[in-house]
DNA sequence: ACCTATTGATAAAC
DNA sequence: TGTTTATCAATAGGT
């Protein structure tokens, strides 16, 4: 069809090839229009130029996905399938992985001891005692602060009545020699510098909390 | 084209739909042929006829997944994501799972223990205590039966002993008898039927395993 | 499935 | 790309 008729094999003539494809694309799409509506049948026809143009056409009866998914049905052939085993892959080794944990959590929390064999129970008595030995430190570490900040806490005590009775004293001294017209700034005669170590404990971030939330 | 002119609506006539089908769907996947030879472009046609019979055809030079993946890569489209985002979504939640019983799992082994609060520290105590116990039970449990099935092999021993004694002595008599020519069948005199009670340990399945293999 | 009159597609030229 | 037009290809309807 046409001035003359042509071979069907690669058009070499560049400008040839890209107007033939533009033409014969645009009667494909008909064709393809026409077929979809006389027949009532479902279309795809996607297209890419020799210059990667995409066009395409799918029958507004349907949807691409909708018709690849009848296509992975009809041919057996799978089409994203890759991806997707890769991600079920993924899925089954993390559930493995999940199972032992749940297995080694109940263990540990002495559930299901009778599925265990008695050598087993071992090595987890031995992580439950170290665990145990842990969590007590820990726990007596914050009894020993707790008893530390107390002692301390009683030692300020002292010092600020000390200090506060010492210049209830001095201030009924001036009050008298007011009286007396014979004023003199005086020191409390206390040593009352603190050092860093002798405070109360400098307790910071979670420490913090630990004292106040308790 | 044809004997006469047809106008582009859904042919009523199901055979003739049928027949029309048929022939535009070869004339369809021949002129895909011949553009993708002609202008060196990949195509991909799927069709479906009405009774969803499929058809297709795609271009040699390439294949329909890598169609595909062009094809979502140039519409911006997506064909077969939301699958992928209801596996990916899946990992997550497992992963989290995960995460949440590693954190458990190193608690119960008393690691981590300082990024815990003191007042988070008394419930682990108490499961470590509870998992304890229970091992320990179980541990006390095996002795008792290794104990019990000590003692049983003792007793059975004893009894064989006796039996194997009363059996020598009568062998020597029957021997004697023998050499005096006045040979009698006669009873152990011990009362060797052992009740079910008095055996040892009818250990089975499980329990076997322990006692065989520790 | 084949036939063929007729319409539709398109190659070449502009 | 769009138009034109001569030519070839596709196909509708009949068998």
């Amino acid at each position: 069809m046409g001035r003359g008729k042509i071979e069907i094999k690669r058009i070499e003539n560049s400008t040839n090839r890209q107007v033939t494809y533009s033409k014969r694309r645009n009667g494909l799409i008909k064709k393809a229009k026409e077929i979809s509506v006389l027949c009532d049948s479902k279309i795809s026809l996607i297209i890419f130029s020799s210059t990667n143009k995409m066009s395409e056409f799918v029958s507004p009866s349907t949807t691409l996905p909708e018709l690849l998914e009848k296509y992975q049905n009809n041919s057996g052939k799978r089409l994203w399938d890759a991806k997707h085993e890769r991600l079920s892959a993924e899925i089954d080794r993390i559930k493995k992985e999940n199972e032992s944990m749940e297995i080694e959590l109940r263990h540990l929390k002495g559930e299901d001891v009778n599925s265990l064999h008695v050598k087993e129970l071992i090595p987890i008595e031995e992580t439950l005692e170290n665990a145990l030995v842990n969590i007590r430190d820990k726990q007596m570490d914050y009894l020993k602060m707790l008893k530390k900040n107390e002692r301390n806490l009683e030692e300020e005590n002292k010092r600020l009545s000390y200090i506060l009775h010492h210049q209830q004293m001095a201030t009924d001294g001036n009050l008298r020699d007011l009286e007396h017209g014979s004023y003199h700034r005086r020191g409390t005669g206390y040593p009352c510098e603190i050092t860093l170590a002798s405070r109360p404990l400098s307790l910071q971030g979670g420490d913090m909390d630990l004292l106040f939330e308790l």
